[in-house]
DNA sequence: TTGAAAGCGCTAACAA
DNA sequence: TTGTTAGCGCTTTCAA
C-alpha cells in the first residue's frame, strides 16, 4: 500500500489527477485504468465507460513521462539540427517576402521525418543547437526519444559516441565523421556525383572552359565533396583544376557569395580581360550563388551572357531569383523519410543489423543562370525549367 | 534501500546505465550524480569530474522521462496540427518541383515556434493528426510537454477541454470554438480585415463590379470570416453580396478551385455574355485560386485581362504561378512565435492571467492576377511585387 | 558539500 | 476480466 496521497478526493486540493484518482473515483484498480488507455479491449465495456467518465470529470491526462519510464519507450523520434539561419537573410524584420520563400534544409528534413514518423505512429521532437546551452543539445533530446537523427556536425562527436551506444542514431549528410562513429547508420547525398555532372554540363553542353569554384571551409565535408566532383569533371575534360577551390567561404552565406564574385571579378583585372575572363562561377551552395547574382547585377555583369553561375542545394529561392539559378537539388525530404525508416527498423526487428550507409542520388536542375532554359514566363504555371 | 539491481556492475549484463551505476562507479551517492547534471556548481569540482568520467565510460544519458516524472516538467513545448496536405499536390511521386515550392502553413508555424522555443530553452514536439489513432493525438502530445499549441479544429473540442484544465494550451487561428474553451489563450489572424481590404482594392482601384466569392465549408471559421470581409466590402461599395458564398468547396484544394472556376464560367453561359460576365473570382484560399488559374488557362480565359483572380494565405507557390497570385498574406511564422511567448509566460509568472485573444494583422499582396504589377522578370532578383 | 530515503505516475508480470 | 505489487530512473527534502 502506497502512502496516503496528500489530497482529499472531495476536498479541493487541486493536484493533477493520476491513475489513483481515476481508479478511486470509478471503483476499480489502477491497473484497470491503465488498461483502458493502453488496450481498451481488454476491459469490459461497462467498466471502461465508468473509467473514462471518471477521467473526464477529473481532467485526467496520462503522464507521458511516467508511461515512458515504466515502459521504456516514448513513441517519439528526434531530430537535432544546427542553427542554420543565414545571418544575411535573417533580418530583424522577420516576415519579409524573401524570408517566406526561403525554406531551408532543415524544414524539408523536418517535413520528411514528420511524415514518415506519423506513418509509424511516432511523434517528432525537434531541437536546434544553441551554443552554450547548459546541457548538450543531444543529451536533452536523447533522453526523451526512442531514437534520433542528427545533421552532420551539429553535436560534438564525443557526445554522439556515448549516446549512440544506448539508442539508435542516424547521421544525416556529410560523410562518416570518424571511425569512432562507425556504428551509426548514415545517410548521405551524392554531392560528388552531382557537382561532377553539373560541371560536365557547363563544359560539354555550354562549351565553357574557364571555370572557377568557390568552396567552403576545409572541414565542411559536403563542400569538399562537391569540390572533388568539380575537379574530376575538369580533369576528365582536360581542363586545369587546382588542388584547392579558387576561393573558400566560411559561412557560405549570400554576403560571402557576393564578396567572392567581386573578388573574382577584380582578380581578373577590372574591365576587358588582359587575363582571359572567367566564363563560369560555380558555388558550393545556392546561398552564395544567389549573393553572387546580386553582386554581378550591381556591377553590370550579365548572367549568363557574360558569365554562368551555378549553385548547389536546390532551395526554392533559387527559382525565384532572376536569372533563375541552375543548381543541383538535394532530396532533403527523402533524407528525412529514410532516416525515420532506418530508425524504426532498428527499433524493431533489425536491432542488431550492421550499420548501413545510404547514398541518395541528386538531380541537376538546369535553369537560366547557366544559359539553359528561359521560356517566357507568361502562361507558364509551374515556373520555367529545362530538362 | 532499494532492492539489489539485477545486474553485476562488472559482469557484462548490458542494461542502459542509470544514476546508480554512475554513483557506484564514481563512489558517490545518486543524489550527487543528479546534482552534477542539474546544478554542477553545487558539487566540488573534483567530485564532479569523477562523476562525469564514470558517466562517460558507462555511456550514461539521463532519462528525460525519469527527470520529467520527478520534477514535473519536461522542457518541451508541443504543436498539434491537422494533416493538411492537399491531396491534389501530394502525389506519390513525392519530390516534384511543385511540391518543393509548396510550403504549408504548418511549416511556417513550426519554424516560428521552434525558433521561439529555442530562445527560451525549450524543444518542440510536433505531431500531426492521423485519423483513427488509438489514443487521441492530443493525449499523446499533452502527456509529454509543458504546454502546447493546437491549430484550430485539429482535435476534438472535448479533449481540449479536459486537457486545458491541466496545462497551458493556446489555440491558433480560427475563432474561439465555443464557450467551453474560453479559458484557452487564443491567437487569430485578421481574416475579415484582410479579405475586406483585398475586395475593396478590386472594387475601388481596379473598378471591378461583378465579383464572385468561392468559400469553404460553413464550419470552417477562417473561410467564413473571409467571406464576411468580402460581404462588407461589397456592401460598403453598394454592390450586391448574398448571404452565402457563390460557391463552397469542401477541402479547398486545387482541384476544387479548378472545378469552381469551370462552374462559374459555365454558369454565365458559354462564350459571350448574355448575362454579364464575372470580372473577378475571389477564392477563400490560395490553393483554390491556383487551381482556378489552371482551369482558366485551359479554357483560354486570360487572367487578369478577362477576369481577375485572388487567393488568401500567401503560400510561396502563389508567387511562382503565372500570373503571380494576388493574395492576403498570413503571418504564420509570427503566429508560431507568439504562441510560444504566450505559453512560456503562462508557465512562468503569468500562471493565472486571464486568457488573452490576440489578433495578428495581415498584408494584402498585390501581384499580377488582379491586374497589378507585372514588371519584367529579368534583372529583378526578388520577384516582382507591387506595393 | 554530500547522503538517505521517499516518492513522481505509470506499466507489467503474476495472481486471482 | 480484474487486482496486487514491484519497480522504471530520477529529483528533492531533510539530515549530516
Amino acid at each position: 500500500m502506497r502512502f496516503q496521497r496528500s489530497r482529499e478526493t472531495g476536498g479541493r486540493v487541486s493536484t493533477t489527477p493520476t491513475v489513483y484518482d481515476v481508479a478511486e473515483r470509478s471503483g476499480v484498480s489502477i491497473a484497470t485504468v491503465s488498461r483502458v488507455y493502453r488496450n481498451p479491449d481488454s476491459v469490459r465495456e461497462k467498466t471502461r465507460e465508468r473509467v473514462l467518465a471518471a477521467a473526464r470529470e477529473l481532467g485526467y491526462v496520462p503522464s507521458g513521462n511516467a508511461r515512458g519510464l515504466a515502459s521504456r519507450s516514448t513513441g517519439v523520434l528526434g531530430l537535432c539540427f544546427p542553427d542554420y539561419s543565414d545571418p544575411d537573410t535573417e533580418t530583424e524584420a522577420a516576415d519579409t517576402d524573401d524570408d517566406h520563400a526561403f525554406m531551408l534544409y532543415s524544414d524539408q528534413i523536418i517535413r520528411g521525418m514528420e511524415r514518415a514518423a506519423r506513418r509509424h505512429g511516432y511523434a517528432l521532437l525537434i531541437a536546434a543547437s544553441l551554443k552554450g546551452g547548459p546541457e548538450s543539445l543531444v543529451a536533452k533530446v536523447a533522453g526523451r526519444v526512442d531514437g534520433f537523427a542528427v545533421l552532420a556536425r551539429t553535436v560534438p562527436t564525443e557526445d554522439l559516441d556515448v549516446i549512440s551506444r544506448r539508442l539508435p542514431v542516424v547521421m544525416l549528410a556529410g560523410p562518416r565523421e570518424s571511425d569512432h562513429l562507425d556504428h551509426l547508420d548514415h545517410i548521405e547525398v551524392a554531392n560528388e556525383d552531382g557537382q561532377r555532372e553539373l560541371t560536365r554540363h557547363l563544359i560539354e553542353d555550354h562549351g565553357l572552359r574557364r571555370l572557377v569554384f568557390v568552396g567552403g571551409e576545409e572541414r565542411a565535408p559536403d563542400a569538399q565533396a562537391r569540390f572533388r566532383g568539380y575537379q574530376e569533371a575538369c580533369r576528365a575534360a582536360g581542363l586545369p583544376a587546382g588542388e584547392e577551390p579558387d576561393l573558400r567561404a566560411e559561412m557560405m552565406t549570400q554576403a560571402e557569395g557576393a564578396r567572392a564574385a567581386d573578388a573574382l571579378l577584380d582578380r581578373a583585372g577590372p574591365g576587358d580581360g588582359a587575363s582571359a575572363p572567367v566564363q563560369a562561377m560555380l558555388f558550393a551552395n545556392d546561398q552564395m550563388a544567389i549573393g553572387a547574382l546580386h553582386a554581378l547585377e550591381r556591377r553590370g555583369v550579365r548572367v549568363p551572357d557574360d558569365v554562368a553561375v551555378t549553385g548547389f542545394d536546390g532551395i526554392p529561392l533559387g527559382r525565384l531569383v532572376r536569372p533563375a539559378l541552375t543548381t543541383v537539388r538535394q532530396p532533403m525530404r527523402q533524407l528525412g523519410e529514410e532516416a525515420v525508416e532506418l530508425l524504426v527498423r532498428r527499433l524493431g526487428e533489425e536491432r542488431d543489423r550492421e550499420p548501413v550507409d545510404l547514398m541518395l542520388p541528386v538531380d541537376v536542375v538546369r535553369r537560366a543562370s547557366c544559359g539553359c532554359a528561359g521560356r517566357p514566363a507568361h502562361g507558364d504555371l509551374s515556373g520555367a525549367e529545362a530538362g
